[in-house]
Order: C-alpha cells, then structure tokens, then sequence
DNA sequence: ACATTTCTGTTGTAATTACAACAAAAGGAA
DNA sequence: TTCCTTTTGTTGTAATTACAACAGAAATGT
C-alpha cells in the first residue's frame, strides 16, 4: 500500500485531503490496491457490485456484448476514472456491463457507503472527498453524452469528424493522439471498421484531417 | 410553497427525511419552486448552470441540436429525474445539451453545495440526502448506458427490438405504454421516422410485436 | 534477421437507410 | 358536422453501409 501512496493522494478522489487524513480514511474506507493483467474482467455483466473501483494505472474498456454477438465499447477510462459507483449507488442493480483491462492496470478498491457517509471519526474533510466523488461521476456522465453525440451522427463522416472534434477540443489542441486502435475505434463508434477506415483515408486525401497511426491532425473547424 | 409539499416529500431526493427535517432543510437549501410551460428551456447548450433542478411534475426533453441542424434527444426525464446535477459537480462546464419542457412542468430548484456539504444545523439524516443524490446520478449514468445500448444497434429492426426490449424489462410487462411519439421516437433512436414506421409496421405483421398508437406488447423474447 | 501474427487499408457487392413525396388516420377548433 | 392541422404509415429511389475477401504494413516473438 504504502508504494502507492503518491498516485493515491494525487488521485481525483483525494483532491484537497491531507497527507494525514488520507491516512484515516484508507483506513476507514476499507481501502485495498489491486493489480489487474491485461484482458481481465474487473466487473462482468450480471454481477452485482458492492465496491468502488478507482484506477489508478493502466486502462479500462467499458463494454457490452450485443444479443448478435458484436463487441460494443462504451466507454475507455484510464487513472482517476471510477468503476462500478453508479452500479453500487443504484443499490443491488445488475451490472450491465463488462469492465475489461486493455493494459495492466493498478486499482484502488474502497467501501462506499463509507465513502459517502460521514463517519465517527469525522474526518474534517470528508465533505471534500464527497464532492470528489460526485465530480467524478459527474464527469462520467457527460463523457456519455459526448459520446452519444459522437454515434448519433447519421453518416459513418459525420461520426468521425464530430469524435475528431471533441477530442480536438478535449486536448486543446487540433493535433492529438488517440486510444483507441481501429477496430476500437469502429467499435465505439459502431460502425464497420473497414467503411471507416476507407473514409478516413477520403477525410486525408481531402485534406480535412491528417493522420499516421493514432496521431490526428484536425484541418477544419467543425 | 406549502402546496407542493407532499410533492416534494415523496420525491425520491427526500427518501427517508422526517418532515421537520425537511422543513429545515429546504430553507438551508434555498429552495424554491418554479413552473415552466410546454416548450421551454430550463437549460440551454452553453449555459453555466449553478442550480439543481428536481423534477416533480411533468416531462423533460434533454436534447442537443447537430452541427447539420438535426434534432438529438438523448434522454426524455420526468418527475425524481434531476437536471443539471453533473453540471454543476463538474464546476463552470458549459451545458452540452438543451432541457425542453414537453409538458407544462414543476421544478424544485436547490443550491448545489448546500446539498453535498454537511451544514451547521446538521441536519441529522443529510447522509441520506447525499446518498439519494448519488442515487439519482446513478440511475442517469444507468440510463444513459442504456441509451447508448439502444442506439448501438446496427439495423433500425434491432434498434427497436432492443429499446422495446428495454421498455419491456423496465415496466415489468410485455405490455407497456411508451412515451415518445413517432417523430420523438426516432430522433431518440436515431433514424429516419418514416424508415421506422416501415419497420415497426413489418415487425406487426411479422407477429414480433404489436401495437397500438402508444401502446406496445412484445411477443417475442429478445 | 526471420517468421508469424496483428493491424490497417482497399475494393466490390448486397443489404440497409435516408429522403422526398404522398396517402391515410387521428385530433382539434369553429 | 366540416375544415384544418398534426401525426402516422407507405412507397420508390439514390445514397450509404456492412460484409467479405484480400493486400500491405507494422508489430511481436524467437
């Protein structure tokens, strides 16, 4: 545990808590680390979840396998982003996804009603961590909207560049590098990587975007 | 105020709150009440919003329009739904989406902080305040994911079948009453409204489903 | 370096969809 | 009732997509 004490007080759930609180609350919260190989499940879909999954390292798809089999990625977390919050906070609710490590990941798994409730030995600051949690999950929830604006377009183009352009926005930048692979990427955004991959070559040759491997460049203002 | 008591009693932000503490409470809060008409925006895309808005009567559209000027409805809330929850715990983000009253509708406005942080009056069940918040957070992210899954299907026939089958699930019954109409419908899921009526129409004779206006049965277990 | 596997790009074809235009049905107002 | 508006269903056509099959590039292991 201790080894871990850097990443855990520079975490998004620990903003603004003090080395000696941090302490406390490990404690009080339950709190254990665990290491996760690439291609493990950390929750699967039907399981009931009981604790909160904070990653610390590595990366996490959120997925769900269609009834025709097709792999639907929902969602790719990476440090700071929680696992498994909305599923315990909705109280005994199934899970409806899998959570699955695309690397070797590093998590810290806590107790959540200790988390949310304020607790004999009241650390001064927990209110602080309260409202951590609900800016993470609050995150969270836009990212999915973003990314139902992203699969929403109609045309295999439209969903492109509208992903193109809010990770643009997101890194501030109209160059960046992107997670996800391309048969990731198509599965994302749900379409056929193969389509997608002719109509990212059309984008280039017309000189809308730009890319080598999974650096993009952005050449318009969408 | 006093009129709207009950309302607010039974929401589901309130669970489990005595009512002399929820007396205490809204004025801690600073609550207030306010109407909205059929047709108008409680938020709009660019807003800051500072407030959190509790539905108590009535039907919300959240909606985003596309950068090609077609309508987007990601999500259609009604009353013990929240609005702007995960805006306001993200701090000073700009609304990504429109929230369009489609019914006339009764809001409970609350200051955000006064909600997560333990007050001076400590109010002794505010625990149960922030658990239920965490609730009704939860329960968007759920539906929002379930949202995702709807519209991730390849063919229009699966759209529907998967949201049918949702539907299905969630009133407990393979009869069930749904609240979009047509138009709604399919700018919820994405499609054409004409290729959809094509395809509920084939979906009847076919005897996978039946309905009738608003109502739907599923005969088929999906 | 080499062999092997994985990832990415390209092309043709069949299937699916959007769109427009219109018909039919339902709902509202006078 | 009748007229008018809104909603829903139907059809044909052009555009878009999925899928399969394959080629080339890049990554990986030995």
């Amino acid at each position: 545990m201790q080894k871990y004490y850097q990443k855990i007080k520079n975490s998004s759930l620990f903003y603004g808590i003090t080395d000696s609180e941090l302490d406390r609350m490990l404690e009080c919260f339950s709190a254990t680390i665990k290491k996760y190989e690439e291609g493990d499940l950390i929750i699967r879909q039907g399981d009931i979840v009981t604790k909160i999954f904070l990653i610390l390292e590595g990366e996490v798809n959120i997925e769900k396998d269609t009834y025709w089999g097709r792999r639907m990625i929902i969602q790719k977390l990476h440090a700071n982003n929680n696992i498994g919050l909305s599923l315990v906070a909705s109280k005994n609710v199934e899970s409806n996804i899998n959570a699955i490590c695309t690397t070797d990941t590093l998590v810290l798994i806590l107790n959540y009603e200790k988390c949310t409730r304020m607790c004999q030995n009241a650390c001064s600051h927990h209110g602080a961590l309260i409202d951590n949690l609900f800016k993470i999950i609050s995150k969270e929830n836009i990212e999915l909207i973003e990314k139902i604006e992203n699969i929403s377009q109609k045309t295999i183009r439209d969903k492109l560049l509208t992903y193109l352009s809010n990770e643009s926005i997101k890194n501030k930048s109209n160059t960046f590098e992107i997670n996800f692979n391309r048969q990731e990427l198509a599965d994302y955004l749900n379409i056929d990587r193969s389509a997608m991959s002719f109509e990212l070559s059309k984008l280039k040759q017309e000189g809308f975007i730009d890319f080598n491997k999974n650096k993009f460049k952005l050449k318009v203002e969408i």
